[in-house]
DNA sequence: CCAAAAGTGTTAAAGTTACACCCATGT
DNA sequence: ACATGGGTGTAACTTTAACACTTTTGG
């Protein structure tokens, strides 16, 4: 923000917000992709995307951020948290991107600065609702197609960041889990987020006995073996 | 970037890159601030303001934080990462900075994204040099005084930040320091940037026997007590 | 009684914390 | 000799990692 140079050769590029929704299913880490206009493997363009759109005028990013997570899942006060900024002037370089742009724009489009943000939501049948003119469906992390933009490195780099905070703010990940889960359940998320196994005595000690997790008087019912647990997740509890 | 609402809501905001700057004087911690106009408490503006200036068209954000960065300590090759992007719609809007601004940049401010960087650098003469238009100096970040926009805030946020980088990768502090330093003086920055005192032989056993520290045959000169010995930051034996 | 997953404890190693004395140098 | 900061070790405790058997249930 100086003076002798902002009249000269500084320019707006347009602004914005995309989020990277991930949820578990049971199985595997899923992201809620958008797809634009039909699902055609032949298709001139990329037509699936990490759910966004261009800022609004007076709007705040985070609230752009959960305006566009409250659209898609239809329900409020899911973990959102902005993760990095990318801006390179080539993301919008692709031709298939450049085509569908300039279709669904109706203008040039010299370059977007996105903001991107990670959020943590509970897979369920809402989450699959289809909204007019788009829909959104969730895809498995470890098989994503090819994505609009540099969205598939937007995914990568929110991934990385997942490992971390699943270490060091495990409370987290309950966000994507049902309100009563067993032991299982839970070890598996964290699993599929580091991307080994975990010893399941060491796992055990590492979370089950935080505060936040709290046992309940309930067990899974007509399975083939010994019935597991399950807990729930306290909200209030949580330390860091 | 949903079509239908691009065309009806959006708009672009102006998207700056401003850079927090820190460094370590032997004694504090200090920011360094770019004064823009004359060193008077009675001005209409706030006159101190973190380095930083609009994007270029073209320009990626880290090649911008890296230009401003070289802009003002003439050097190149600091440690330098993005932060967080800042964009609430309210942060343009003191009086002070709305004055300012429409001096500065002819023209009517709607509103500013700012992406925000985080720079660690040695303070040495070359960064105290003054450059046409704005003067820029360190300020130590315990004694800030009020400045322009939210960038109190801004530099708040990277100083926990700084905390926590400073014990998961410690070799980043290295970049404060000159090339040849005492124990002494790599904890009194530690002590600086975690806001308490540490204990000298803890400190000891968390950081000097890390493999990129060595020590150098040469000790203080002329110093009334047992000259401390030197030792420098190698760099290519940091191991995560 | 078999298959399948649940649940539970110990040991060794590594890391962390708290704490105190002698050493080298200049005045 | 004294004032100043330099440099070093140990013991208690906590955390982490590796590892295996018994329990419950349905078929």
């Amino acid at each position: 923000m100086q003076a002798e140079n902002t009249t000269l050769n500084s320019f707006d590029p347009h602004v914005s917000v995309d989020c990277v929704i991930l949820g578990y299913d049971g199985e595997s880490l899923k992201v809620l992709l958008s797809r634009q206009g039909e699902e055609d493997p032949n298709s001139q363009y990329n037509s699936l995307k990490l759910p966004g759109r261009l800022l609004y005028a007076d709007e705040d990013l985070d609230d752009a951020a959960n305006d566009i997570l409250n659209q898609l899942t239809g329900s409020q006060n899911h973990y959102v948290r902005q993760f990095r900024a990318f801006g390179s002037p080539t993301r919008t370089n692709n031709p298939k991107d450049v085509l569908w742009l300039e279709n669904a724009i109706k203008q040039k489009i010299g370059r977007i600065v996105t903001i991107a943000y990670l959020s943590l939501v509970r897979i369920n049948n809402r989450t699959h609702r289809t909204f007019a003119g788009h829909d959104a469906a969730w895809y498995k992390v470890s098989e994503l197609p090819e994505l609009a933009f540099d969205h598939s490195t937007i995914i990568r780099e929110v991934l990385k960041e997942l490992e971390m905070l699943s270490v060091q703010q495990p409370h987290l990940i309950f966000e994507m889990l049902p309100p009563k889960f067993t032991a299982l359940q839970l070890r598996r998320v964290h699993e599929q987020i580091c991307g080994h196994e975990l010893d399941v005595r060491n796992f055990s000690k590492f979370i089950m006995n935080k505060p936040y997790i709290v046992p309940l008087d309930e067990w899974e019912q007509n399975v083939s073996h010994r019935a597991a647990r399950f807990y729930k997740f306290q909200v209030g509890k949580v330390k860091l």
